[in-house]
DNA sequence: TAAATATATGCCATCGTTGTCTATTTGAGG
DNA sequence: CCTCAAATAGACAACGATGGCATATATTTA
């Protein structure tokens, strides 16, 4: 059955008994349009099938109906992926499409965005970290004059950022570690990310609260860089004399290279050294031993963000924050008391 | 600097001196259009600044310009984030925007493809396994008369697919394990999608070549299904009288389980038991051992379907072949001689 | 050189929707 | 029952591109 005959607002309209523009008024939830109408132009959409045209709609509005998901092409966690999935869902609901966007070169990126913006023109933009802080990606979507929603910026901004209880995950996380006995908890994080600033905060509120000094020479913050560096310094960590027992990471990823250091120095974990990790990546728990980490809802972060674009883009249709944005630890079995 | 004065063909034609039909056809390479207007209207288009608007054409022309990427979402691999990423690559260049579709319920699949045909009308769409084989998906794209490229679906069909040199890459790795004295190799694999079916043939023509024949009872073939099932079945195997001395598997996922469980069992890597894994997938380096594997160059499989479906699409614009889509052994240090 | 042909260009309508403006209907109040 | 403002509905143009067809220019042929 094919229902596909390229019907019109006339087509309607001629069902109806009505004129095009109050199929379209209908269509568009205009207000003014009498019920008795509203029905009869309801009930001939339904009889035809008929479904508007969303190019010609388009054209004649200017807007896209498009959201532009920006974010580093890292591929190495599901970050990005759940995000997606999260943020599709949501713009599936208000009739947007989503257009994921991964950049590989952070140099070139305001052109890139730029040409972006010419030619698939979205109405508006959801920016990961580090690219939410990208000036020259703000100053182009600035000038497109196109809102834009930030995930975790280094500033948060109430009105057009998107963030989670990093803070209290954290805390939880590396509490449990002080609580087994741990004293020296090593940190390995990145201050450069708004991400960043929170992990640390949660880390040092735990260690306030247990009244543990914090030794800075366990505190590295970055910036990032490639595997093998956070290696060497990780090794570095575990060769000295007073080494750490235990480790938080920025994040799952950060955490597997933990294992790898440890399991080169015969160090064995959990008995030899803890470890914890950010983010709850899918294939954490299938590690050995499973990591125990920090929830992390990005599947929400994305629903969230693309929530709140939404709200900004479409009038009278208020976004109520349902999302689940606590950050909760997760505990397997890659931590151990302090013998 | 704004240069965004809403330009028309119209303004680009009275600078060039031409009709707003030259200009059209310059911008659509007609080769009817003499060199001299030619070069009078791509330096007017430069002197302006001027960019078609995609959603006229789209309204005149009655296609969307986009490409509809569906998979499944697993989130567990990086799979679709690597295809996704490729795949962008070719579109951007030909001027088409990509709409990634992940989809978890594979009940309402072909409910979900029809709604998503009717708002936002793909002009083709990629299809990842197992997708590319499920028949209420293929009959809805083919009642909407759009084309598809299926990568590696169950019937390859050269016009209309995608595949890699699976084969080669997996008799590679199994002939290594084979030359490093292992007798007994299991294979954790699928046989409901074709990539399944050409690496058990890699395993097959492997195990030919060095005369040795095969015990069926070290080849599971699927059905896929949860992770703790497949933690059993390794456990099983590892736990026999004559267990297998190594593993390959469907992926470097389910080679990570082989790790887990073959640490439970207190068996280490590789010297009671060797992996082999595929995929090369990015955090398979980071896993200790690293785990050997074969590369499989999804990004590359992204951009080759991309650029054939375009090829269907856009007309005299050959496509040629040029993606490497051999799969080579990496080999790392997940497998060691058989003791 | 003129006629016939081939090639290149231009004019206008059109895609399907919504914005603007005007016409009509409705209902309240005198 | 009539008037008048407010509420509702409609006519028509417009968004910015390309399709179809008519026409002008260049090239070949007689």
């Amino acid at each position: 059955m094919k229902t596909d005959k390229n019907l019109t607002v006339h087509d309607v309209a001629r069902v109806a008994g009505v004129s095009i523009k109050t199929v379209s008024r209908v269509l568009n939830n205009d207000p003014t349009v009498r019920d008795k109408n509203k029905e009869k132009v309801l009930s001939a959409v339904a009889a035809t099938g008929y479904r508007p045209d969303l190019n010609a709609r388009r054209l004649r509005t200017k807007q896209s109906y498009l959201i532009c998901l920006l974010y580093m092409d890292y591929a190495s966690n599901s970050y990005s992926a759940r995000l997606t999935s999260g943020a599709i869902e949501v713009c599936d609901e208000a009739g947007y499409d989503l257009l994921v966007r991964p950049v590989k070169d952070r140099t070139s990126l305001a052109e890139q965005v730029k040409a972006l913006a010419e030619r698939s023109n979205p109405d508006g933009y959801i920016l990961t970290p580090p690219l939410c802080d990208d000036q020259g990606v703000l100053s182009v979507i600035e000038a497109e004059q196109k809102p834009a929603v930030k995930i975790l910026p280094m500033s948060l901004d109430a009105n057009s950022c998107v963030s989670c209880d990093i803070v209290a995950g954290v805390k939880e996380a590396v509490s449990h570690l002080l609580t087994l006995g741990h004293r020296r908890v090593a940190i390995i994080n990145f201050n450069n990310v708004h991400g960043g600033l929170l992990r640390y905060q949660g880390y040092e509120e735990a260690h306030r609260d247990f009244d543990i000094p914090i030794d800075t020479s366990l505190v590295f913050q970055g910036p990032m860089s490639s595997d093998e560096e956070y290696e060497k310094i990780i090794r570095r960590l575990l060769s000295g004399d007073d080494r750490p027992t235990a480790f938080f990471t920025f994040n799952d990823y950060l955490a597997t290279l933990v294992y790898k250091v440890a399991s080169q120095l015969k160090l064995r974990i959990p008995y030899d050294v803890s470890v914890i990790g950010f983010d709850d990546d899918p294939s954490s728990k299938n590690l050995w031993p499973p990591l125990s980490t920090v929830h992390q809802p990005v599947g929400n972060l994305g629903r969230a963000a693309a929530g709140k674009l939404i709200q900004q883009l479409v009038l009278h249709r208020p976004y109520e924050e349902k999302e689940d944005l606590t950050c909760k630890y997760v505990q397997r079995s890659s931590c151990g008391p302090l013998l």
